[in-house]
RNA sequence: GCCGAGAUAGCUUAGUGGUAGAGCACCUCCUUGGUAAGGAGGAGGUUGUGGGUUCAAUCCCCACUCUCGGCUCCA
């Protein structure tokens, strides 16, 4: 092969073998920028016409003409006043503005055919070596990313060294849309969103609210062990609160609109800090009291842009796994140290065993709060880190404004990257409220405060899960947990019997009675991802028994006896992942 | 919010300027069966909402709502 170029090269020529195309279909079209993306490549276009699907064939089809041409890829150092004076003819704005950007006097370009592209490169050697490669979709995006800029058409493909490699990429594309957590929610009757109701608005339905309520009642108990202490706030409250605290200033334009009470302005919250806050202040508390720690399931709603909803995983109302700990300085470190290893142990619970842990720190400007207080909370998170041996990256001024945090982002069965858990220290609700405890010397004195969330949200997280296992939930969190299929109508009367057995000991258990043949009720039970099918016929109803066949190995027991049964599955769901 | 696409039965979808068809699911009947779809029949639709054009709109036009692919943003 001698010259062996790597995948970025080839989708980068790509980007550029597709913009020669769009440019001879579309002269006046205006290139911006084609850079190789992690799974492909894209070029971003000013053109005229809306393209359309037909015309991305058409785009594919002049690729492939480029490509048999076989024009090799030839590196040209152009003066900058040609270049320049070249693009201006050609009212290239977008590149023009690239250039206005780079200092150098001698600009590099690529040339393929008659395209001439402004470009570092490197490239392929000839446009013959793009063999294999797919245009996906057309899509807008800003230019420079900039909401405020032009929007441009993006177009995005993929493009790979062997015809192997293309079809297993679009393979799992497909396979990625089996574990699509919105399709997942409709097949399986979890929850749906209606436009009656409005957007980002989840209606949890019977089995999606079962594993809401065990995923709730899981971290009620885990908080309950850890020290916290159960608080209940309310979901509105007046203009007031969000002014103590700033979010009306800071977080503005994600709270709805107020309505008014009695002529006072109320809203909905965003957030349930301020109401925590509230709680603490109630009283005086000693040093002896801290480290105070409040809990609450608390639902909020953020008016998130209606273009960026998307299924549970970006919603307008959802419910936070919230805590705030009020701690002293000297606490601190011990305290985060505590949170961080209760969340990992809760991810784990949910069969989440690697992450990717970030430590963001402190903003270049724009933060409130003074600079010992930071160095001493980044340098907390910093020793809590290093003390757990766990590798971790810095964020450097990827911190809140407020103070600085631990990101903990999960891997998911298919390797993809979820931010759910979050510890961040907050320097400035404290100052807002006045928070204080009262020190050994009698005197008030200033706490830190952690604010940190082990799941994030609850939709969120039930999302992800869903993507992650592909919809065969653990045992525990599964909303049916074991179905009961008689072979014939003898055995009705047992199975009932059996059902009520299961139900008494705990079990989510129901009875497919439907009058179909076996093969079809086990399908059907597969389908909807009962982890445990109880098959009972004339044998097992002869002998008082049961079989039981697992759908994920879909090993079956036969002939087994129904409390063996009971108590392997109570074992099951103890032990939750 | 922006650019684009879309919305037809519970679900997945076909189709048409003269009010719609299929598969699955559902109901009834036959079948009483042994580990991923047994057979027959039936019912089910104001074609997302509101306007407009037209003799006539599910279809063409406009607005709205919601959804989807992205951008931007984010738990």
């Amino acid at each position: 092969m001698g010259n062996i170029k790597s995948l970025d090269t080839l989708r980068h020529s790509a980007a550029h073998i597709m913009a020669a195309a769009v440019q001879e279909l579309f002269p006046e079209s205006k290139l911006a920028i084609g850079p190789a993306i992690e799974n492909g490549f894209y070029y971003d276009f000013e053109i005229n016409k809306t393209l359309t699907p037909k015309d991305l064939t058409n785009i594919e089809l002049k690729m492939i003409e480029i490509v048999k041409k076989d024009y090799p890829f030839i590196h040209l150092s152009v003066p900058r006043t040609n270049v320049i004076k070249k693009l201006k003819t050609k009212m290239e704005k977008y590149k023009l503005e690239i250039i206005s950007t780079i200092e150098e006097n001698s600009l590099s370009m690529y040339q393929c055919g008659s395209f001439i592209d402004l470009c570092k490169g490197p490239h392929i050697n000839k446009t013959g070596d793009l063999k294999y490669f797919k245009l996906l979709s057309v899509a807008g995006a800003y230019w420079r990313g900039d909401e405020n800029r032009e929007q441009l058409q993006r177009i995005y493909g993929t493009a790979f060294f062997t015809e192997k490699d293309l079809t297993t990429y679009l393979n799992q594309m497909l396979q990625a849309k089996k574990r699509d957590h919105r399709m997942l929610g409709k097949l399986l009757d979890l929850f749906s969103i209606n436009s009656n109701i409005g957007g980002g608005l989840i209606l949890w339905h019977p089995k999606g609210t079962i594993i809401k309520k065990t995923i709730e009642h899981y971290l009620e108990q885990l908080h309950i062990s850890n020290s916290y202490e159960l608080i209940s706030t309310p979901h509105i409250a007046s203009d007031k609160l969000f002014n103590i605290s700033g979010h009306l200033q800071t977080y503005n334009e994600y709270m709805f609109a107020p309505m008014q009470i009695e002529n006072n302005p109320y809203r909905i919250k965003p957030m349930n800090c301020p109401m925590h806050l509230t709680i603490y202040k109630n009283k005086l508390h000693s040093y002896r009291d801290l480290p105070i720690r409040y809990a609450e399931l608390g639902t909020v709603y953020r008016f998130e842009k209606s273009g960026v909803l998307y299924g549970l995983l970006r919603v307008r109302g959802f419910t936070q796994d919230d805590g705030h700990i009020i701690v002293s300085p000297q606490d601190l470190e011990d305290e985060i140290l505590t949170t961080f290893n209760m969340t990992i142990n809760c991810l784990a619970t949910f069969g989440f065993k690697e992450y990717k842990v970030y430590l963001a720190t402190k903003p270049e400007k724009n933060y409130v709060g003074n600079l010992k207080d930071w160095l001493l909370a980044e340098q907390s998170i910093q020793n809590v880190l290093n003390r757990i041996h766990y590798p971790y990256e810095i964020d450097q001024g990827g911190g809140a404004f407020y103070g600085p945090k631990i990101d903990i982002k999960i891997k998911d069965a298919v390797g993809r990257l979820w931010q759910c858990s979050t510890i961040q220290v907050d320097f400035n609700l404290t100052e807002r409220f006045d928070i204080y405890y009262i020190d050994s010397s009698g005197r008030k004195k200033r706490p830190f405060m952690i604010h940190r969330a082990l799941i994030g949200s609850i939709e969120r997280f039930i999302g992800i899960l869903l993507e992650h296992y592909e919809g065969k939930l653990p045992l525990w969190l599964s909303p049916i947990q074991v179905t009961i299929l008689n072979i014939s109508k003898e055995q009705i009367n047992y199975c009932k019997e059996l059902l009520k057995k299961l139900q008494n000991h705990g079990i989510r258990a129901n009875f497919n009675y439907k009058n179909a043949n076996i093969g079809y009720k086990i399908r059907d039970s597969i389908n909807q991802k009962i982890p445990y099918i109880l098959i009972i016929g004339k044998q097992e109803q002869s002998k008082n028994m049961v079989s039981m066949r697992n759908t994920k190995t879909n090993k079956t027991f036969e002939l087994m006896n129904i409390d063996t049964i009971l108590s392997m599955l109570q074992d099951e769901i103890n032990y939750k992942h």
